[in-house]
DNA sequence: CCGATTTGACCACC
DNA sequence: GGTGGTCAAATCGG
């Protein structure tokens, strides 16, 4: 049926072909240039070519998941697919190839709460995706928060979050999300499981794809992170929650909006580019606090 | 009032 | 038995 996006949408899955394209034809030049200059003179002063490769890398990775979230999200046309995976260089550059969203749910054993009277499922498999971040990202989803511990293996508490239309919609996805650095705060993110729910996607998240913004936005995936390998939602943007937290957490108002005026800080410091005002994840009371105490250690 | 979060208890797995 | 994942009642907040 509608294969056909909206205008506004089609021209920016043509800019991001053509982005992307381009991105790739520049690694090449890059790669290229770099065998030369090593058959050349072998050790010799610095370059900045790791840094631009590095960062055609990066460039590339975001270019090629976003061009698959908007294709797995509109079911878009083939041709998007087939530009996305022509030339797509990601795989060699740990850019997690974004899952489709067919392959969603087909670990049916990831949760399996009570099934009879006080039967518990631990999930036994491996999870679709980690992101780690310095923030708490949004991802368009909504979550619901079900439990947080504390572990052995960490300091931090972890946070357990499941799609908050489990029980309307059967969606399985779940998340953990735990800090795992102070100085700097790094939060990771491990997503189990994928999102079947309808179009949870938080609209904040898509709109004005053309304002710098949304551009952040798109562009803001690790590249050593996987920001989405198999995207666990296969619709979504970036990880995040309806409130991300961490320690102890929650009251993801008051962080929201720390967070917003926060943003400049992290892009700065952490040099991840994205709208925080936007999609700025929400924290708990708690883990506003440990945000506090940041913009203390930043000046704020 | 209703949905989300908190938190202690329960349970599976190692 | 320890650890980690989940449940669910209590609580919170819009």
């Amino acid at each position: 049926m509608e294969n056909q996006l909206p205008n506004g949408k089609k021209a920016m899955e043509e800019e991001l072909i053509k982005g992307h394209g381009m991105a790739n034809q520049l690694l090449e030049v890059l790669v290229q240039d770099k065998l030369n200059t090593h058959l050349e003179e072998e050790g010799s002063s610095k370059s900045v070519l790791p840094f631009v490769e590095d960062l055609v890398r990066k460039v590339l990775c975001s270019f090629t998941n976003t061009l698959l979230i908007l294709n797995s999200n509109n079911d878009v046309s083939n041709e998007v697919a087939a530009s996305i995976t022509l030339r797509d260089v990601s795989s060699s550059i740990n850019c997690p190839k974004l899952q489709s969203v067919d392959e969603t749910c087909k670990s049916p054993n990831i949760l399996n709460p009570k099934s009879g009277s006080g039967c518990y499922k631990r999930k036994s498999i491996a999870p679709t995706w980690k992101k780690d971040s310095s923030i708490l990202i949004e991802d368009g989803y909504t979550w619901r928060k079900y439990g947080q511990k504390m572990t052995s293996q960490s300091k931090y508490l972890r946070s357990y979050y499941r799609c908050t239309h489990k029980n309307d919609q059967g969606c399985q996805a779940i998340k953990q999300v735990q800090r795992i650095q102070d100085n700097p705060p790094l939060y990771r993110t491990t997503y189990y499981s994928h999102h079947t729910c309808k179009s949870p996607m938080n609209p904040e998240i898509i709109v004005e794809p053309f304002s710098p913004s949304a551009s952040s936005i798109l562009l803001s995936f690790d590249n050593n992170l996987q920001s989405k390998q198999e995207n666990p939602f296969s619709s979504s943007i970036l990880a995040s929650t309806k409130h991300e937290p961490q320690e102890v957490i929650h009251n993801e108002h008051s962080a929201q909006n720390k967070l917003s005026t926060f943003e400049n800080l992290l892009f700065y410091d952490y040099d991840i580019p994205f709208d925080y005002s936007r999609n700025a994840t929400l924290l708990s009371s708690t883990e506003a606090v440990q945000f506090e105490n940041v913009y203390e250690q930043y000046g704020f």
